[in-house]
RNA sequence: GGAGAGGUGGCCGAGUGGCCGAAGGCGCUCCCCUGCUAAGGGAGUAACGAGUUUAUAGCUUGUUCGAGGGUUCGAAUCCCUCCUUCUCCGCCA
């Protein structure tokens, strides 16, 4: 959420800055919208102050054993006009809030402007692409044919965009896994986390899934007016992040990096037709995530950072990639800047996401109440948060597969995850 | 799943209808005292929102005692629902 502060006073400024993103917001209608509150709220709060004297004369009068009768009279009409106040002003704050909710974040300045993913900006590239001397497969044969992946069963069990692995493969997947947490955490400075998978709707509004996004989210429960049940996470995001929500930090415990490795479950509504074949979009995948909370002054030197951290691990997997910054039209809701790392895929002879840093600012914080105590100050001030992909697994098999597949049909193995394969070299 | 007891400020803990936003303690900050240290004395110390303001200063004001409803002129205190913690029993990887 933004700071309601940009709404009331700089308004066309932040209306210039989110027409950037390609969202346009309704200036007088906001402008109206809070004309009106501000005058309701001093409205309803004067009945309140007026009742809470009264009230408390009331109770003097009792005390001095004086007939209280005709006061109370008085005030109950008072409360009744209070009642009316109170109820219009908690709609109209209701409407303002709904709208709030809608605004995605204001981008930094150092994300460049544009429409769509078509005005990204490589940063930087990295790797040499293989060159094949026969024709490539894509993963789906490749995997299929070493009897690894296994669609059909998937399919039969769940549905599609669901995959079974089998083997050496699933093993190569589970491998990925580890070698990335153990990058991480002994080399990056995170703390391995183990989360729940199933969570409340206060997370998902911390993190801003909801209430916009929720269609995204399978849920227990159908949503209703008493709630949704709880929701799958689509991304290890929701739960590390909410670990922040209404904590006041000491500065000194800045900054906390925490990761975890985790399956994530989206619905993927909306997107059908796009990438059906294969496991690069799916409705459940795993994913090793990073999170850090940071001072609000360090926030852009994290993102370098943590985006680093990503790469690290497709350096260490020897897989070609390029990174890019995203735009502001096709940036996330929350980010104030994203950098997405792009692994070559050969049988599509195209870059594909395999990670996405973004630095979010206040913006979660501001709804988690996630806080931090200024060294020698009295109030807290709100942190920035941070997530990056540190990576998604199942599309770092693809990669693998790809990247790594000879001729035969056999896969080679990087010489990092061999440890993790009991020493093997090759699959098939 | 059953029975019982709880959830109060950074922490502990008192408070069963009216100067209670909340005693007391711990912690923290500042000051005094003590030639260091330890101890002692004094003062201060919740968050969030609105208005005013150059101001995250001050002032005025509202809300918040697990959450949400209700009763009342007035609720930490009474009633209802939910969440959650602990103890005992049951079940269980």
């Amino acid at each position: 959420m933004l700071d309601p502060k940009f709404l009331r006073n700089d308004i066309e400024k932040t209306a210039e800055l989110l027409a950037n993103r390609g969202f346009k917001l309704d200036v007088d209608l906001i402008n109206s919208l809070e004309e009106k509150r501000k005058s309701l709220q001093i409205q309803t709060e004067s009945l309140q102050a007026e009742r809470n004297s009264r009230s408390k004369e009331i109770g003097m009068a009792a005390k001095r054993g004086e007939d209280i009768a005709p006061l109370r009279e008085q005030t109950a009409e008072l409360g009744a006009q209070l009642d009316a106040a109170k109820e219009e002003f908690t709609a109209l704050a209701a409407q303002i809030q709904e709208i709030a909710y809608t605004i995605p974040n204001l981008p930094h300045e150092s994300a460049p402007i544009g429409k769509d993913e078509d005005e990204n900006v490589e940063i930087s590239t990295w790797g040499t692409k293989k060159s094949f001397d026969f024709e490539v497969k894509d993963h789906v044969d490749l995997g299929e044919a070493l009897g690894g992946l296994d669609f059909k069963s998937a399919v039969k069990i769940s549905g599609s965009r669901f995959i079974v692995m089998q083997g050496q493969i699933a093993k190569l997947h589970r491998a990925l896994a580890q070698y990335m947490l153990n990058l991480h955490t002994n080399h990056h400075g995170y703390t391995e986390m183990y989360v729940p998978l199933l969570v409340n709707a206060d997370s998902l509004y911390g993190t801003t899934q909801l209430p916009k996004f929720g269609d995204d989210l399978f849920n227990t429960k159908p949503a209703t007016e008493e709630g949704v049940g709880m929701s799958l996470i689509p991304s290890a995001e929701v739960p590390l992040t909410n670990m922040s929500r209404d904590v006041i930090y000491d500065e000194a415990d800045l900054p906390i990096k925490i990761t975890s490795h985790t399956p994530c479950f989206r619905s993927e509504a909306g997107s059908y037709g796009r990438d059906t074949r294969g496991l690069i979009r799916q409705h459940q995948f795993d994913k090793v995530e990073l999170v850090q909370f940071v001072h609000p002054e360090k926030s852009f030197e994290a993102l370098e950072e943590i985006t680093m951290h990503a790469e690290q691990v497709l350096k260490n997997l020897e897989l070609p990639y390029r990174k890019v910054v995203l735009c502001t039209g096709d940036m996330g809701f929350s980010a104030t800047k994203t950098y997405d790392l792009e692994v070559w895929v050969p049988a599509q002879e195209t870059y594909r996401e395999i990670s996405s840093c973004s630095n979010v600012g206040d913006f979660q914080a501001r709804r988690l109440q996630a806080r931090f105590r200024p060294a020698g100050k009295k109030k807290p001030e709100l942190i920035h948060t941070l997530n990056g992909s540190g990576l998604a697994v199942g599309r770092t098999l693809v990669a693998v597969l790809e990247n790594y597949q000879l001729e035969d049909g056999r896969i080679e193995i990087p010489t990092v995850l061999q440890h993790y394969m009991g020493g093997l070299t090759h699959i098939g």
